[in-house]
DNA sequence: CCAGAAATTGACTTCGAGGCAATAATTTTG
DNA sequence: CAAAATTATTGCCTCGAAGTCAATTTCTGG
């Protein structure tokens, strides 16, 4: 499936041939451009809603120059989610070593999330479309982001052992929360009157009152 | 579009002809039952990962069986997003009528909304697949989306008004409640472990955390 | 400025799934 | 029970979009 990109880069990778890198880094800056401007499409419109012949128009080539970059349209929903749950990881990982409470983590790890997937960088995050996902990838996906789920309960549990949450459920707080967080993707444009920083800071103010025990 | 359907039943519509009513029951009945059951795949799994002959074959008919009680795929999409939005306008009457303040209408409508959609009755609602639609029923759809949105955002307003509610963004607020339950077509069904009830407990008192003043 | 590699294109094939017309099976009614 | 209306089926057609490939253009190093 991948095999087909990995093999066209890397020929003579020899490190001082600075053109070579070139075309390397050439080679990447365009797949992820193509990946960024199909996941931001699907992420808004849908997968099936979404032709290839229309992120091609976007981005000024024809449908076919884009199987140069890829091998087909699954790839590129994949890629999409590895990248997207990449995203989830950092931020747990950075929750995780920077927040005290339970709480404090759930937080920080929220805000860094919303922060990240409403990024020029990260808004191509496409987070719905599980379905969309052929079997194996759909196993491999489901893997991880089971994983992040869990983690994520974790949390929630930590704040309710260390007095900073309150009761709740974890398994449904955490469906509740990512339901908010994977919507976004069908109203946050960067294009839009909100700002990702306030639309963090607004979910942050409502997740802290949520879950605060008094 | 709905000309087909419309025009076979009320022929001989006389009233006391109870064996044609039955008839006329029937059709509808069974015409119910396979919007159900194209809504309830559709919101697990998406319009597009749903074909017509995986809905038939769970109602143990033939694709072209379908098409005698619907014209056509994109018919029983918009048909399963106005009944979605009925029950969203009707838990919206219901919040207005019964609750007092704000934050009361507001808890109101989440539970009984979250109800509704978890009901075996109303487990189909089909709430994101909205870019499915073509243009023209986007439209339609996309009106009385708008509204009940900003009826929900009045609530949210009224309540920081009469002082039940503390000092939040009423639109972003809304998108995030919605998208807590939008959500939840992707992991919630009457089979699983937990019922609507328990939910909508759930995420009411979420809700209620998230909001009160204090 | 040339040779060869990389990148892109246009034209083509393939395929799944929606949709339809004719037909068969079933049920109702007289 | 036969005729008529209703319901379901078979088989076919079509269409859109994914995916392929030989041919061509564009780059890049020498």
């Amino acid at each position: 499936m991948k095999k087909a990109s990995t093999a066209r880069r890397g020929r003579h990778a020899s490190a001082w041939k600075s053109v070579v890198l070139n075309r390397e880094q050439q080679f990447s800056l365009k797949r992820g451009a193509l990946l960024r401007e199909a996941g931001r499409a699907f992420s808004l419109r849908g997968y099936h809603n979404t032709s290839l012949e229309d992120v091609a128009k976007t981005l000024d080539v024809t449908k076919a120059a884009l199987y140069y970059y890829v091998t087909n349209k699954q790839e590129i929903l994949f890629e999409c989610h590895m990248m997207s749950l990449d995203f989830g990881d950092e931020a747990m990982k950075y929750s995780e070593e920077h927040g005290k409470t339970g709480l404090e983590k759930i937080l920080l790890l929220i805000d860094k999330y919303v922060k990240t997937i409403t990024s020029e960088m990260g808004s191509f995050a496409v987070l719905g479309e599980y379905d969309a996902l052929e079997s194996q990838n759909k196993a491999i996906i489901g893997k991880r982001r089971d994983k992040f789920d869990r983690g994520f309960r974790k949390l929630i549990s930590e704040g309710i052992a260390d007095g900073t949450v309150r009761a709740v459920d974890p398994k449904l707080t955490v469906f509740f929360f990512m339901g908010s967080i994977n919507w976004m993707t069908r109203w946050f444009t960067t294009e839009g009157p909100l700002t990702g920083e306030q639309v963090a800071r607004q979910l942050v103010d409502l997740v802290e009152g949520a879950l605060r025990s008094r």
